[in-house]
DNA sequence: CATGAATGAGCATTCATTCAT
DNA sequence: TATGAATGAATGCTCATTCAT
């Protein structure tokens, strides 16, 4: 019995494991829902038990995931950590779900934009959240003097999510030739996008700038 | 008869406006040829005089203006100015593109990731080309001690396109409020895009860096 | 239980009697596969469950009957009669196949012809092997003694097929007024040609032709 | 001017030569009224300067070829020749319609059966009329005695007409391997049928059969 | 007469969703 | 709950035909 219910409880999870694996594969739009059933080893119709329609499910796989990562990264930011540890291990965040879920990666930074309806009613909201957490540890770490205090936190946010997303686009589209995709390399790759992001928001950074 | 070649020329332009408008507004799934063809003035039947099938418009969109665009880049990078200027004109550029044409830059960036197939066949390369002329303007700077050496040039290409595709993102997805995505708004961001990035890459930054 | 095996294995027998009414009324090309399906009283797109596409029905049509008309020819080619009967049965059997179902044999000689490509590659194995059996049975009849030994089997074969084919067409077209496409007169036609096929074939035959 | 009006009136006779090619060779329905343009090197709407639709180009080949094909089955009506030469000119008439132009008889056999509603409105009555001139020759074979009596003349016509159309679609469909369809062959198999035929219909055949 | 770009009605096919079992 | 056969609305694309030049 205990075995029944743990198979039902998995079946909703199940389906949404499937769901990841076959949009990342094929996308949002060309996924069958029959692909998921069948890859989730379950009937077409039993879907509609878990999931009111197709789009659910990928409001369930962002949702899911989104809300976790959420909550990490509500950690960190109250966590005892200097700011700048705050910034890398929201790096090593971002991009470790990337190197261990590599689908769900993609279907969080490809699929989702897919419909822009759902991502500006649906996803934007949450992302908003991310992106305002970020900007809250950034404008911690102005207030405490790790951080130079001449940038909109918000605007240092959306650039570390950008490079952040524009790594791993790279990296999920395959590695420029003759490099590979392997997680070595994205962790090198992180690593230098550390140390471009943290020197050019360390506090000091601003006064080498003088123009414009 | 110039009138008339300048209506034949328009007509497949005409369609490519269009499509851009509507791709933009409902997303490339959600559009139908019929409102394409319907944003245009024109027959269902005379887009496909023009291009082969729906998915062919979309690969003309980003053909025409990425090449465009890569042209441009090929000037900058063969200019005569000093390496940090050709960096901050290619984010001028990139981000000049999405302040004139809105619509264009949603496709671009959001549109273009729904065919994965196509993505990943037809767009990769044009894709990657781009990084490559970013890299070598960053190469270009390492040599004449411009920018500090310890970075890999396409990692902090990459990082570039991203930042700058992140914070056009943000910008297409609606400002957060109370914001609203005003060129103003855009163009304070890209500066302090800017003054982070360079401060990042600077000669010299390196040194503040001691972990890791 | 039972029940619910008969109305599917039903199902794609109604699809099919409904193509053979269709097709024979309004011809392949003419035929919209909506019509099929509201002739069998089935949604549009429970055809697809049955058969890949439009030409598939044909297909089947052909193949169902074809096959059971190889067969029942295989049974006349191997029974104890003398080859003289078997070829009457052959002649009743073609046109009998006509007399019970007219619209059958008008999608069979007609409809058929429509797609060549399709004709070529498909039809013409299953009718030539038709042809093989019916001379098969010629062969034999000259092996024994009942026909003249001085006509290629095959092609009276395909004489008897084409005369047979020629009644008919004619009469599937609707007689030649005032006649009317009576089973009455077709077994008149069919008997008169069986009359003039086997004079024709019978040993001896050849002994009045001296010409050529 | 004698040239130009050469041209002029060879246009509608080139569009009906490219018309019979296309047709054979792609069946009436899957040809593209384009297609047949560009085969005949004009433009698309000049078709429709000669030919009410597509389907009156069918029409027209049918049409000339069959009044031409009358014409000479008129006069072989009407000549002096015996009744049994008659028979044999009508064979080589039929058949020699086919060595000579394969693809003309491919249309008129095969095509024309295309769209059932023009068959039974157009081609009917001028197919019915092929095949009385046909009986006329039998009719009076019966009279002068060279026929048996037995038969319905219209009978012995649709048989004829069949057999060699069953001939000649094995014929054009492509031989049974190993042979080849080569004009040699189609004589042979014409000879044979023609020693076949009028065997079986020749007066005293009916002695031989005592049954039915 | 000739052209061929433009038209738009028409149709096969797909697939998310339902529902009887 | 689970199934999967059945549904039918929705749409990309074709191509015969027209007509301005």
């Amino acid at each position: 019995m205990a075995e029944a219910r743990a198979t039902e409880g998995d079946k909703r999870e199940r389906i949404l494991q499937a769901a990841i694996r076959v949009f990342a594969k094929k996308g949002f739009y060309a996924t069958k829902v029959s692909e998921i059933a069948k890859a989730a080893s379950v009937a077409d119709g039993t879907i509609y038990l878990y999931f009111q329609n197709k789009e659910a499910i990928l409001v369930s796989v962002f949702d899911d995931r989104m809300k976790a990562l959420l909550a990490l990264l509500e950690r960190i930011s109250s966590s005892q950590r200097t700011s700048e540890e705050k910034v890398q291990r929201i790096m090593e965040l971002q991009l470790g779900l990337l190197e261990e879920e590599r689908d769900l990666a993609e279907v969080v930074t490809v699929n989702l934009r897919q419909s822009s309806t759902f991502l500006k009613q649906y996803a934007a909201p949450l992302f908003r959240r991310y992106l305002e957490l970020m900007a809250d540890v950034v404008a911690a770490g102005q207030r405490d003097g790790s951080f130079r205090k001449d940038l909109n936190p918000r605007v240092v946010a959306r650039s570390l999510f950008g490079g952040l997303d524009g790594i791993a686009l790279t990296w999920a589209l395959g590695a420029e030739p003759p490099e590979e995709p392997s997680p070595v390399l994205l962790r090198k790759a992180a690593s230098q996008f550390s140390a471009l992001f943290l020197a050019g928001l360390r506090a000091g950074a601003e006064l080498g700038a003088e123009a414009k």
